[in-house]
DNA sequence: CTGAATCCTCGCGGATACTG
DNA sequence: CAGTATCCGCGAGGATTCAG
């Protein structure tokens, strides 16, 4: 009764997001970190090249992304693919673990989206009852 | 063609997370953050009282406990019911939008929770090949 | 093109003290 | 109990440069 949020069977899991020293705390900041998250998102559609993920992660610095992708090749998350060609061409794409969470987080983040009218319209009636703070 | 990840009916959403500029980038930092995802996981149980909801989401600061607050709440995911009595009780609870969230973002957490031995050993492996460095 | 290395800043977030 | 106010260190992260 310790646990918190809803498990599959009800089973006691041996790691706890919410226990300040488990490891699964680090590995889901790295998914739903700013860049993580939207790195994995982009990666979903398929396999991408480091440039072209830095585009279409809008504002990733080269510095953020390649840390963002050591990271998560190094979780298990994202596969890199280094071809001997020159110029040298890298491509990343997900492993298949990498896939499920990526799933996971774009029905998150698809909600999200979705949800942004709410969202703005709650923000409205919360300013304006709090006008002048 | 410029969408990122699968959508449901394949439309055009006008908010899109990976675009620099769009304010559901700013929501789903507020959800997947550190704390925020803490917090709507915690709540996902049932409503917390504010000291509670402290020892549940281990580390947290009161300070950042009462900001990821306040941020959940102006974007309509966390409702916040305070009761005039003395000494003071405020409980907080998720909105309908807050629940259709978390659940989300639990199905992702207990995905990756579930998922750290494959991550642990991906560490391994990883650290091992790359050795010093 | 794919990065690693360096420098530097800015704000996250912890500690502490105080209020209602 | 339920917060707010203030101080401040430190690390995330941006800009720039260099290398393979």
């Amino acid at each position: 009764m310790t646990t918190t949020g809803m498990r599959p069977e009800g089973q006691e899991l041996p790691f706890n997001v919410f226990a300040k020293a488990c490891p699964s705390r680090g590995t889901l900041e790295h998914v739903t970190g700013r860049w993580g998250a939207l790195t994995l998102g982009a990666l979903y559609e398929g396999s991408l090249r480091f440039n072209e993920l830095r585009r279409r992660v809008d504002g990733v610095s080269e510095k953020m992304l390649s840390q963002t992708l050591h990271a998560l090749e190094r979780d298990g998350l994202v596969l890199r693919e280094a071809q001997p060609t020159n110029p040298p061409r890298v491509d990343y794409e997900l492993t298949p673990l990498g896939r499920e969470v990526a799933e996971r987080l774009l029905s998150l983040i698809h909600y999200v989206e979705g949800s942004m009218d709410a969202v703005l319209r709650a923000r409205e009636r919360y300013d304006e009852t709090r006008g002048a703070r």
